[in-house]
DNA sequence: CTGGGGTCCT
DNA sequence: AGGACCC
């Protein structure tokens, strides 16, 4: 009933909205603004990973994929280091950068549901964008509170775009400085309930909560006024910067003339028609003017589980075997997990081709058998052999193995996941094989948050009690490696958070915050940590988990609701027996941290009300004040571990072109342009050329601006009744 | 030598 | 089955 609000019937705004757009307050018909917020999390593996081992939180992170440092943390881009910079340029330009290993998602994939999940106990209208991005339609929220607010004492939190917070006239945009009192609330509740900083933006699309949430990066909220949008759009790079707008899309703008966001706005609607089709013309026109009418589209249950693997060559049926057995016996743990059944196998690889890999893939997919699928839920051990038998005639169909072959990727992927169970019989299918000792848990489905009422819709509320039963018992089943299994040992040297937090300057500790609790993520990758260095296994020790108390059973622990774990915790915490972090507990002061932290910005400069650009970068300066001279064996050592596996050949390629290594734009992505921009001109021009004419048409961009009209009508009604919660994910029912 | 995931559309 | 998009 409440899952639509905004209605989006008009699918032809555009040219009323055009000139409109950029005025704020026309509230014709009854609609009325969204109010979206975007959630970005700060570099997020490594976030994840300094949670895991707090010891990396004062050094220079890089989290490493085969050859690629994905993402690092704020003091390794100070020295230089970016996203997807290849690992060699990363050492060369931070010698002393601290690499882990980052090609086992499950840890993070983990912590993302979390987050989406604290999402939605707000408000159920929540969509993924990604592990690290999440948007949030407060429309509801907003509009509920603005009820019982007084609005004269209203004022904005965080950054407003282009404007000073406190020369802004609130009453004018009181939904969206609610909009941003109920971000600010959110990252709070990230921070102190999963230990993560993120940034969020606020606006009244999701097109523009997610361009406005970056402008002031790390750990820090941006509102967006409408009057403002145009400045925003035409601050742009190019078309292809605009969500929505890929690479592809970007070229033929490119081809077509237009290379800028103002030129795309312009361009005569039969031109752009011609090139793409009228729908994703005005689409894309739309979006440059940054109208997007597209609905937060609540994210279920994932659509498909998949685990791959590249590397450098597999040429034989024998390896081939090995290594799909391999993925398939971690997918299908994962399946079993989810509780869903797989009813489609797909296998993909891709091939190495003499000159190029143009990430083309290959893939062939077939239904799985009742039987083996429901072994594969019931973790019967041979679903794994019927599983790869399956997968290897897949293999079979895309490679002729007479010829030889060369590979350098494969893929297995479950799709077509169906619920088993179609609604409230499930709970009982559940309950059977759930462990026992939750049994007695259960309590009422309370999913009350911070202080804040969960939202306003009154949607599925007769749901939630069930759902908050199911979630006592499933928690375990889902995270099965936060559940606290059996030993704790209180991280004895995370109270020494040592010199760390304490000696920093203060602009450093809002940076590197230390949560009021850590997270508990196993290790997943153990097998990867030299047995014989103690001094990584010490590290390693420390990042346990939170201490309980001696009496609390760790199981019984960790298959309560989450919620009920951190009133668990926080009154270990002011119980005062908790001998740990007693500098960071600080009392269970979530509230003075709140106020300080999200009241004024990590950088606020002596707790004046500045809240605004002023703020803006200092942050930069501040590492390069600390000494991190007394770490550096350590750091050798985690290096030493990063750089060992077999991956060196890596570090010996050409000498040091002084090309830029990221987001080339006018060279295909898989081709270095040290090397491109080495090669005589006529070969570029040979390999851009067929580089280029092996993409057809361009294909209508997608998410963002493409979800409204039927968009998701057509989805398969694998998820009975609450169809657009997650909370049946982690509850399913 | 650009990961390891995801989504939806055609 | 592949292609576009997102991170």
């Amino acid at each position: 009933m409440d899952t639509d609000e905004e209605g989006e019937d008009d699918c032809d705004i555009s040219a009323d909205l055009l000139d409109a757009s950029a005025c704020a307050s026309r509230r014709a018909g009854g609609a009325r603004d969204r109010v979206i917020l975007h959630f970005d999390l700060d570099c997020y593996y490594a976030q994840v990973e300094m949670i895991r081992n707090p010891a990396l939180r004062t050094k220079p992170l890089g989290v490493q994929q085969k050859y690629i440092i994905v993402t690092c943390n704020y003091l390794a881009r100070e020295l230089g280091v970016t996203k997807l910079m290849s690992l060699k340029e990363a050492l060369e330009r931070c010698p002393q950068l601290v690499i882990v290993k980052g090609e086992d998602l499950t840890c993070y994939r983990e912590m993302s549901y979390r987050v989406t999940e604290l999402l939605m106990s707000y408000c159920p209208l929540v969509e993924r964008l990604g592990f690290d991005e999440n948007f949030v339609d407060a429309t509801e929220l907003v509009e509920n509170r603005l009820k019982d607010t007084d609005i004269s004492s209203l004022s904005f939190v965080g950054h407003i775009y282009k404007h000073d917070a406190l020369a802004v006239d609130v009453q004018e945009h009181a939904r969206l400085a609610l909009g941003s009192i109920i971000a600010a609330e959110m990252r709070e509740a990230l921070w102190s309930r999963l230990g993560l900083t993120s940034c969020a933006g606020i606006a009244s699309s999701k097109l523009m909560a997610k361009l406005v949430s970056g402008t002031f990066k790390p750990n820090q909220q941006t509102a967006l006024l409408p009057q403002s949008t145009a400045e925003l759009m035409g601050s742009l790079a190019g078309p292809c910067k605009v969500p929505g707008i890929g690479y592809r899309t970007g070229e033929k703008l490119k081809a077509l003339g237009v290379l800028s966001v103002r030129a795309l706005q312009v361009a005569p609607l039969f031109e752009l028609a011609s090139e793409f089709g009228e729908a994703t013309a005005k689409r894309i026109q739309n979006l440059a003017y940054g109208i997007d009418p597209s609905p937060v589209t609540p994210a279920g249950p994932p659509q498909s589980l998949s685990d791959e693997d590249s590397f450098r060559k597999i040429s034989t049926v024998m390896e081939v075997e090995g290594k799909v057995r391999e993925l398939l016996s971690c997918l299908m743990e994962r399946m079993r997990k989810d509780g869903r059944l797989p009813q489609t196998l797909r296998l993909t690889l891709r091939r190495s081709t003499a000159l190029n890999r143009w990430f083309c893939r290959e893939s062939r997919q077939c239904p799985i058998p009742h039987h083996t699928a429901h072994r594969v839920v019931t973790g019967c051990s041979d679903a794994v052999p019927q599983l790869v038998s399956i997968a290897m005639k897949l293999f079979h169909r895309l490679v002729d193995v007479g010829e030889g072959f060369h590979l350098t990727l494969l893929n297995v992927c479950f799709t077509n996941l169906q619920a088993k169970g179609s609604d409230r019989n499930s709970i009982s299918s559940y309950l059977t094989h759930t462990p026992p000792t939750a049994a007695h848990t259960s309590t009422q489905g309370q999913d009350m948050v911070g202080g804040l009422s969960p939202n306003g819709p009154s949607s599925r509320t007769q749901t939630r009690t069930v759902a908050g039963v199911k979630d006592t018992h499933k928690r375990k089943e889902l995270f099965p490696h936060t559940a606290l299994s059996s030993s704790f040992s209180s991280p004895p040297s995370s109270s020494s958070e040592p010199l760390g937090q304490k000696s920093l300057p203060q602009a450093v500790q809002a940076h590197t915050p230390v949560p009021p609790w850590r997270p508990i993520l196993e290790h997943s990758d153990e097998k990867r940590v030299d047995p014989g260095d103690s001094r990584r296994a010490s590290v390693l020790e420390e990042r346990k988990g939170p201490d309980l108390p001696p009496h609390v059973d760790p199981d019984v622990f960790g298959a309560l609701p989450e919620h009920i774990q951190m009133e668990l915790l926080a009154s270990f915490q002011t119980g005062g027996s908790v001998p740990e972090d007693s500098t960071e507990a600080q009392g269970s002061a979530h509230t003075s941290r709140f106020a300080e932290q999200l009241t004024v910005h990590p950088n606020r400069e002596g707790g004046s009300r500045h809240r605004e650009s002023s703020v803006s970068h200092s942050n930069h300066s501040m590492a390069h004040n600390d000494d991190f001279s007394t770490e550096h064996a350590q750091n050798e050592e985690l290096c030493r571990e990063g750089q060992r596996s077999e991956e060196r050949h890596a570090m010996e390629d050409a000498a040091g072109v002084p090309v830029a290594q990221t987001s080339h734009p006018d060279i295909p992505p898989n081709v270095d342009p040290c090397v491109f921009s080495q090669l005589p001109p006529d070969m570029q021009a040979e390999l851009l050329a067929d580089w280029k004419q092996r993409r057809p048409t361009l294909k209508v961009p997608s998410k963002l601006a493409t979800k409204h009209s039927a968009a998701r009508a057509g989805k398969p009604a694998a998820k009975g009744s609450q169809s657009n919660s997650l909370l049946k994910y982690f509850k399913p029912s």
